[in-house]
DNA sequence: GTGACTGTAG
DNA sequence: CTACAGTCAC
């Protein structure tokens, strides 16, 4: 059985209920994890995701900001909580899926100064890196789990577009690589994506908004990821290799949210 | 020949540039009077109107409010400016096609009491209603002239969905109905979309956005008008009756303005 | 309800 | 550039 893991920050999901619609349409996830809501658990449109087939909603979310969401083809059990977020932030959600345990993030952006002592914010987003990865340390390696969201790190260099100019952004600096790296080694995360395409071939998930043409300039960035469990392995290289894409071709439609959905295939 | 003037006030033109588009395809009007286009005069979308067949065009515009302009698919010749608003707002735009003067406004709403001394809108409306009778009553009556434009009255018992209730009420008020009744006697004006209609049947022209369906409790008002001089009056009837009519079906497309488009044919 | 303003955030 | 909040006007 394939199960279809699809991460996308969505920008405010009400706004975007058409091109999830399209989305879901054209690349059929299983379980879609989005991040940015922006509504209210109560203001998530439940009945589009049904009619989308993925009727199996679990929603953390608050008003305005933030928010995330797993909307499932098939039945969501209880995952342990794994809330880190000194704010109270909806930064994050949590379920099982065909025996898959799913936390889907949307981790802090963190500012625009790289510093922790000037900026809480950025102190913020690096205090949630750390707890997130002593709460994970706690589990099992071998149990089958999927960290995925928009995690606001691009870990390598071939994540940006300038590793040399981004090293100085906040987004690509070494603390956040670093505690990125920390994240990962805590269970021996797989990272689906770069595994499906290696270095040095570059990965974006995210243009800004500001670029005319997000092609033509190209100056993306890695910050939405699915890692993985060993347990997982043998599932998401059941193939021969990952099955793992970025889906760019998203960010050109129309009012498009800035982010592309990254999708990962298990076959369970 | 057939001079199809048309007045609507779009609601911000540049949110709206789609559906005038669609109205002017299916409609053709020849010169078109908007109002509310909510924009300054460099960021109105001459292109799209110029695609629209409509490529010369008139704007008074100003930043976020108010704003008018007159589109039209013949040559714009000046006209005396009658711009009688004193606290200079973009509410006044004039023009002559095809050697007919067309003038168009959008009059001030006036507030929520219909009262000038606590209410400094409603003081505006009645002055701006003041100032343009007297300027109105220096010009010719045989001259082929237009008043249109949002007026912000419904002058007649007819033109609002319950009489009694709305005299109360700004825009159907006793003193609103006598600037109304003294401007249309300054030169002897022909109400046209009024001359098509006859009372007692009910013509309106806008419907609040606050109602979920409009046509189920058409709480309207006919606040758009379209004046002419006893000098047009022989190119307005020279069909027989008058031909002008109020495109409600525009009112329940997608996105709509609160407001219709109201047209009139003058065969020339 | 809808739109445009300012301000904040990404 | 885009989307939120809160404010104002219609």
């Amino acid at each position: 059985m394939r199960l279809r893991i699809c991460t996308w920050n969505v920008n405010s999901v009400r706004l975007r209920v058409e091109q999830v619609a399209r989305f879901v349409r054209e690349q059929a996830p299983d379980v879609l994890c989005l991040q940015e809501i922006k509504c209210r658990e109560g203001e998530f449109p439940v009945n589009a995701f049904a009619e989308m087939g993925l009727p199996h909603v679990r929603i953390a979310g608050q008003k305005g900001w933030h928010g995330v969401a797993i909307a499932s083809r098939l039945p969501i059990e209880d995952a342990p909580r794994l809330d880190v977020c000194r704010e109270g932030h909806a930064r994050c959600v949590g379920g099982t899926v065909a025996g898959v345990e799913v936390h889907n993030f949307y981790i802090p952006a963190g500012g625009d100064t790289p510093d922790r002592e000037p900026n809480p914010k950025f102190d913020h987003k690096l205090d949630f890196y750390e707890k997130l990865t002593a709460e994970l340390a706690k589990r099992n390696p071998k149990a089958p789990l999927a960290v995925v969201g928009d995690l606001n790190v691009a870990p390598g260099e071939h994540d940006v577009w300038n590793h040399r100019y981004m090293s100085k952004v906040v987004s690509h600096t070494p603390a956040e690589v670093e505690a990125f790296g920390k994240l990962v080694a805590s269970l021996g995360f797989i990272d689906l994506p770069r595994a499906q395409t290696p270095e040095p071939e570059k990965v974006f998930s995210w243009w800004s908004y500001r670029a005319a043409d997000f092609r033509a300039s190209n100056r993306g960035l890695r910050l939405d990821h699915i890692l993985v469990t060993p347990g997982l392995k043998e599932a998401a290289f059941r193939l021969g290799s990952a099955a793992s894409r970025v889906h760019d071709d998203v960010r050109a439609w129309e009012r498009p949210s800035d982010h592309a959905p990254v999708t990962a295939d298990l076959v369970l």
